[in-house]
DNA sequence: CAGTGGTCTAGACCACGTC
DNA sequence: ACGTGGTCTAGACCACTGT
C-alpha cells in the first residue's frame, strides 16, 4: 500500500474511532507531515482523496476540519458501483430470476459499447434490503470480461466476486436516473400497485482500463429506498 | 487563474472544439509538460481535476484517454447546486409564490445547522424549463451569510447572484433523496394528480468555509425532469 | 524492455484568514 | 504579522502496459 493511501487511511481511521464531530480541527498540513516523517506534498496527497470522500474538508489559511457524520440506510450515488458497500450494516440478499448467456443485439451492442453478436450474460434479479425488495434490475456483462459468471453467484454481490475472484479494477461509472409509474409486470415483481411510483436508473460501468463492462437497469422500490450523493467543488 | 486551472481549461476547450469521441488519446504528460512549459507535476494536477471532472481517464502505463460525450437535458447531481449550469442550453424560469424572512424555528435550525431565532430568508418558487414545470421549490438562506435578496434576484438564478455579486464561494454540499406519491397540494402546483410519482430532494450546501448556508426541498416533476450521476474511483 | 502514468522528496514561494 | 493551506519546480524512482 502506498504511503499516502495508507496515511489517508490512519487519518480517516483516527476520525471514526473518536466519532469527532463535523467541524473538529484537524493537526496541520506540517504536524502531519512531521508526525508521519513524510514529505508535505504526500500529507496534501492523502488530505485530498479525504476530501474527495467527503470525510474533512479544508479551508486555506485556516485549518482542516472534519466533513461529515455518518448517515446510514442510504443508497450512495457517489459510489462506483453496487449497494454492498454503502448499505454494510443491512443484509442484502438476491433472487435471481434468469441467468442467460445471449448474443447482443443493437440496442445492448449500444449500451454495452460492444459488437454486435459478442456474447453477454444477462441477469434479472429481484434484490433485498434486510428481506424487504429494494429493486428489480436487469443486467448484463461482457463474457470479454467476466469469463465466469454463475446463477450460484449472482444470488449473492456480484461485484464482491469481480473484485476479489477475478481481481477487475474498477475505474468509474454513469447513472441516469429518472422517475416512472410503474408498469403492471414491474409492480407485480416488487409487489406494488402498477401507477405507484419507482426510480428508473441506468447504470454503466467502466474498468480502469476504461472498457465498459457492464449496464443494468435497476428499478427501486419507493417505499424501501433512500439515495444520497454529495459534491465537492473542483478547482 | 493558476496554471494548472489554466492548462485544464485549454485541455478542455482542445477535446471540445475538436469533438474528440470518447478513447481519442491526448499527448502524453512529458509532452504536456514541454509544450505549456511547466514541470511534470502541474499537468499531473491539471489531468486531475479533468478527471475528477469526468472529461478525461488515465490508464497507468497506457496513456491519456478522452472520456464522456456531451450528454444534454439531465440535471447534473454531480454539480455543487443549482440547475443553471447543467441545463445552460433551456430556459430556466421560475414563479416566486413566497418570499420572506422568517425566523428559524426548531427544524429549521437543525436543518440550516444554525440557532433558534436567526433571521432566515424562505422563499418557495416554482421552477421551469422551457416553460414546463420542472420542480416546486423551498428554500432557506441564512441572512447572516447572504445579507441582501429580494423577490426580483429569486425570479431569476439566486446562484448566478450569489456567485457573482455576493462572490461567495461554494465548497461542497449534500443531497439526500427519495421517491415519493405526491399529495394534493403539491400535486395541484405541478399541475399533476394526487399519487402521481415525484422525487423529493433535501440539499444542503456549504460555503467553502464549512458553513452551511442553504437548504432546499425540492420536488420534481417526473415528466419533466431526468437526472445525471457520474462516479469516478478515488485511488 | 521501452513507454507512460504515478509517487515521493525538499524546498521556494503564493494566497488566504485570523488576531 | 503570522499561521496555514495551496502551487510549483526539478528530479529520482516506482508500477503498469504493450510490443
Amino acid at each position: 500500500m502506498l504511503k499516502y493511501q495508507q496515511i489517508a487511511k490512519e487519518i480517516e481511521n483516527y476520525i471514526y474511532s473518536n466519532s469527532l464531530p463535523q467541524g473538529t480541527k484537524l493537526p496541520t498540513v506540517e504536524n502531519f507531515a512531521f508526525d508521519y516523517k513524510v514529505s508535505k506534498s504526500t500529507i496534501v496527497k492523502a488530505l485530498e482523496s479525504l476530501v474527495l470522500k467527503g470525510i474533512i474538508y479544508q479551508v486555506q489559511g485556516s485549518g482542516i476540519f472534519v466533513r461529515r457524520r455518518n448517515r446510514t440506510g442510504y443508497i450512495d450515488f457517489n459510489i462506483l458501483a453496487g449497494f454492498t458497500s454503502s448499505l454494510k450494516e443491512f443484509k442484502i440478499t438476491s433472487k435471481v430470476l434468469d441467468f442467460d448467456i445471449i448474443k447482443a443485439d443493437n440496442k445492448i451492442a449500444q449500451l454495452l459499447e460492444c459488437n454486435l453478436n459478442d456474447e453477454i450474460y444477462k441477469i434479472k434479479r429481484i434484490r433485498y434490503i434486510n428481506n424487504e425488495i429494494m429493486c428489480y434490475e436487469e443486467s448484463y456483462y461482457k463474457k470479454s470480461v467476466v469469463p465466469y459468471l454463475t446463477k450460484e453467484i449472482a444470488k449473492e454481490s456480484i461485484f464482491e466476486y469481480l473484485n476479489s475472484a477475478l481481481n477487475l479494477n474498477m475505474g468509474f461509472s454513469d447513472r441516469y436516473f429518472n422517475i416512472i409509474k410503474l408498469d403492471k409486470h414491474i409492480a407485480n415483481l416488487l409487489e406494488l400497485n402498477p401507477n405507484d411510483p419507482a426510480m428508473s436508473v441506468l447504470e454503466q460501468i467502466y474498468l480502469s482500463s476504461g472498457i465498459m463492462f457492464n449496464f443494468s437497469k435497476i428499478i427501486y422500490h419507493y417505499k424501501h429506498t433512500q439515495f444520497y450523493s454529495q459534491s465537492t467543488s473542483i478547482k
